[in-house]
DNA sequence: GGCATTGGCGCC
DNA sequence: AAAGGGCGCCAATGCC
């Protein structure tokens, strides 16, 4: 076994041939743990683009003719599809494949001491037939890409992010368990004394308790809204006409329910906050060692998922994040890029309108601030002294630069005047829709590349109907059924999605099986679209992050080949979002230590 | 009781 | 002409 899939990796290397299969990084992983010196070989494989995953490829066409993920089947029904084997032969090859757990699938553990010759003739056959079908969706897959003329141009990053994901996967993060039981606690106690008050004024009711309280803990208190007369209380203190949902009832969201100041509401809003953290969070947190599971292509837009838990949207506030911990002896050194989706926008305005101001600005400065450049226009000053006000911590600058940042984060995609007003409260900007509009009017100034962009994805929306095709200048990644909005955000959001897989790999990369590198011992936990987090030996923290910073960059750069990157690197004990770059007396990355 | 949808909300 | 997008997960609710 070990001398076959030695010479199986080392052909793919040569490119005598390719390794494929469904889910492939699985298969590779448990490779590297049965056989460890396999390992340099694996990643080496994936490096040189000798692997083939037949979910990942099945995705990619879906997106391109825009059906991911509720694809056509062979009868002409849109279905709901996971892209397991079993789902893609019932769909593309219109074969019905059990997948149940009555298949030998997951059971080969059972025989991993049996020789091969006395294995049960079902076990053979299951993985042959496994093989077969991988063959053969293989074949189907490359019919449909010869009819879209496309050759699904990023199938190898995704594949190595996939793999690289999944020993970020296996590898897991730990957890201070101690620090959850607390904040479990707490919670728990603050939803006992709301949800008494909440039944006491008619807006809740009690329930049977649903799931059990982790071991040792106070339970959930057990009660159901009463939506109804919840909506009728809020119809009654609104100031004004409730907003609607587009179902047509009364909106319930928090944002609504503050404007009302009800007492009664208000208690309902902070159980629902409460509420949110303990059983979406906290309850997932009592494992000392977490191993979330992530989907190398998550989305439409090929940025990645992650669930089980969703290591991708932990809490800013509330202590969550900072019961993530490094292992023993080791610290955090994370890193993001700065601006990364200005930058992916501003080499797309180049591609698309051939000409940006957003890219000359990043291309006479590598560490350019899109914000507050355009709040130096809002306030009618030059920059240097936007600058200046800014080092002093001037006020008016500061709020100038928060609406200036909503500007660049929304009107990119697309976002209309109305709409705009309300994301701008999500980020503590109140502002009038007179308001809004004269900032739209400034942004455009500011950045007169985007009328043109947004008239080319207009365009492609129009002249196929309602939805139109986007074709990535730079990767050649095809979406299709997209609509202006959607082409609006795709093109700087698909594009930062491949860049920041593209390092995520080679970090991984460096840690795994490049002796030669800074980065090699430590070990990727987390990534989050932007952001990179390793934990690292505590005596390796500065050439870590110098070499984590230098390899983001590097990758990034070559999706935006006209636009200069940068990334930063900080040290924490714990995951926090309140963590700031350290750096010592010789200039030495150093751990944040939190001063409160 | 199980399943799917809606509304809402956490993050980038 | 005008139009934020991308996720995962939870509670409530509607449907079978």
């Amino acid at each position: 076994m070990h001398r076959w899939l030695e010479n199986a990796l080392r052909g793919a290397i040569e490119g005598v041939h390719v390794l494929a299969g469904q889910y492939v990084a699985y298969d590779m992983s448990c490779i590297i743990a049965t056989f460890p010196d396999l390992e340099e070989l694996v990643w080496e494989t994936y490096r040189v683009g000798g692997v083939l995953c037949t979910s990942i490829r099945e995705k990619l066409l879906d997106i391109a003719i825009g059906v991911f993920p509720y694809p056509i089947d062979t009868t002409g029904t849109k279905t709901k599809s996971f892209y397991s084997l079993a789902d893609i032969a019932r769909v593309s090859l219109g074969m019905t494949v059990s997948k149940g757990e009555d298949t030998w699938r997951t059971r080969y553990s059972e025989l991993a001491n049996v020789p091969l010759g006395k294995w049960p003739q079902e076990a053979i056959e299951y993985a042959i037939r496994d093989a077969e079908l991988v063959s053969l969706i293989l074949e189907n897959q490359d019919e449909r890409a010869l009819g879209l003329h496309y050759d699904m141009p990023t199938q190898f990053d995704d594949v190595r992010a996939d793999f690289a994901l999944r020993m970020m996967s296996v590898w897991g993060i730990r957890v201070n368990t101690a620090r959850v039981s607390e904040l479990w606690e707490d919670s728990m106690s603050r939803l006992h004394e709301i949800a008494e008050q909440l039944v006491a004024d008619k807006v809740a009711k009690r329930t049977k308790p649903k799931d059990e309280p982790p071991p040792g803990h106070m339970p959930m208190p057990a009660i159901q809204r009463n939506m109804a007369a919840i909506r009728e209380l809020i119809e009654q203190t609104y100031p004004g006409t409730p907003p609607q949902t587009p179902g047509g009832k009364t909106s319930t969201a928090a944002e609504v329910i503050e404007e009302c100041s009800d007492p009664v509401l208000i208690d309902l809003v902070e159980f629902g906050k409460v509420q949110k953290v303990a059983s979406t969070y906290l309850t997932k947190m009592f494992e000392p060692l977490i191993h979330a599971r992530f989907d190398a292509v998550g989305g439409a837009s090929d940025r990645t998922s992650c669930r089980d838990p969703n290591l991708q949207n932990q809490p800013n506030v509330a202590g969550i994040r900072e019961c993530f911990i490094p292992s023993p002896g080791h610290v955090f050194v994370s890193a993001d890029f700065d601006s990364q989706e200005m930058r992916t926008l501003a080499q797309c305005c180049l591609d698309i309108c051939g000409k940006s101001r957003l890219a000359e600005r990043y291309q006479a400065d590598r560490h350019f601030d899109p914000h507050l450049e355009f709040a130096a226009r809002l306030a009618g000053i030059s920059v240097e002294q936007a600058a200046r006000l800014l080092a002093e911590k001037n006020e008016d600058i500061k709020a100038l630069r928060q609406q200036s940042k909503v500007c660049n984060f929304g009107f990119p995609g697309g976002m209309g005047v109305d709409t705009f007003v309300h994301y701008a409260k999500g980020w503590g900007v109140e502002i009038t829709p007179d308001r809004a509009q004269e900032l739209k009017n400034a942004w455009f100034e500011q950045w007169p590349e985007m009328y043109t962009y947004f008239r080319h994805a207009s365009n492609l929306v129009d002249f196929e109907g309602m939805s139109g095709v986007m074709i990535h200048p730079q990767s050649r990644f095809r979406r299709g059924g997209c609509t202006y909005m959607e082409i609006s955000n795709g093109y700087f959001q698909t594009l930062a999605a491949h860049a920041s897989k593209s390092a995520q790999f080679e970090v991984s990369r460096r840690c795994y099986v490049e002796p030669e590198s800074a980065l090699y011992g430590s070990r990727p936990v987390v990534f989050v679209h932007d952001e990179l987090i390793l934990e690292v030996p505590e005596f390796a923290i500065h050439e870590t992050g110098q070499e984590l910073e230098r390899v983001m960059i590097e990758k990034m750069e070559k999706w935006t080949p006209a636009i200069p990157s940068s990334a930063e690197a900080k040290a924490m004990r714990y995951w926090s979002k309140a963590a700031e770059r350290v750096v010592d007396a010789e200039g030495r990355l150093t751990v944040w230590e939190e001063t409160s």
